[in-house]
DNA sequence: TCCAAACGGTTGGATGTCCTAGTATATTCA
DNA sequence: TGAATATACTAGGACATCCAACCGTTTGGA
């Protein structure tokens, strides 16, 4: 985050979008790329709280997940399909935190096929002081007001359940 | 995308926040966490689309970006202060362009430390053809109606100035 | 005129994404 | 009962992000 650019990048692509006759699709254009930048944004300050933790997001992700569980831990594939990431992404985040001794691998006590993710002490104990940081220092402080913070749950929520994510109806 | 979940992941992890005392910050943690999602289907809609081409959305961008220009070409500082990106991730994508023959380095005539990077012919094609492409099969059906396509502008549009991305009044 | 500071771009590295392909295990159906 | 199919997870790889550090060039001030 530099110094601040003279105008919208974003309004500007918008107007390039108009000025060669897709007008119809300007607007959806600045949409998904404003989407695309704020999740920049966002993530470039969850990770920077993070950071002090040693943790980046994905890592985070499956602890704070973790956590929430009655026993602490979950076959893997469960924590794939709830994180919404592919396989390959929860076996990147689970060696990298097995590694420093925040989760432990085990194996399922019925399916041969299945392996156990959980939480360790010290797993639990970072899980639980990196949620007050994020809660303090980057939810608390969105950046968006109380009623766009309600705009986005029903927009995008909206938008997920369309896209396939849940069945859930609001 | 698999088969759908029965139950909003985050509405879930919502529920989760407020069963543990943090409702103050559970829903724009819940508009947060959305907004990594919808940034993540986005993103891979778009690569779909995109990979016929032999681009992925980065350099798509940076191609986009040239091709607006009145010469076809920019300074790589400029672009990586356009399109947001670290000086790096430019380099990276100058490298994979060049290499596949759509843009071309060139020293600046007057800065020596400045290099410029342009559009080839095959460059400029292939830019027009996948924006075509992607206005059709991805702008033109966003997943959001209108009325939240102007929503999300608005909404992103005041997150990024307050971020300090831009200067421009509304 | 010279030097310190700043700028531009690169390199090496860490990180996390998903793809393809492989292996081990479980399930289902004939 | 056995084989085909499906599931769970991993390995290797491509890709793109940004960080830290470096080198070459430019700028500005003493």
């Amino acid at each position: 985050m530099g110094t601040p650019l003279s105008r919208d990048p974003i309004a500007e692509a918008r107007r390039n979008w108009e000025d060669h006759g897709w007008s119809d699709v300007a607007a959806p254009m600045a949409a998904i790329t404003a989407i695309m930048r704020t999740q920049q944004i966002l993530l470039a300050r969850i990770e920077s709280v993070l950071k002090p933790f040693g943790l980046t997001f994905a890592r985070y992700e499956l602890l704070a997940l973790l956590s929430f569980t009655r026993k602490g831990a979950l076959p893997m594939n469960k924590a794939s399909a709830l994180l919404q990431v592919h396989p390959t992404s929860v076996t990147n985040a689970v060696d990298r935190l097995e590694r420093a001794g925040l989760v432990a691998r085990s194996p399922h006590p019925t399916d041969g096929r299945t392996t156990l993710v959980g939480l360790t002490a010290e797993g639990h104990t970072v899980a639980q002081r990196s949620t007050s940081a994020l809660n303090s220092q980057v939810f608390s402080e969105p950046g968006f007001p109380p009623g766009d913070v309600d705009a986005l749950i029903r927009i995008l929520g909206d938008f997920r359940r369309s896209a396939g994510d849940f069945e859930e109806m609001p």
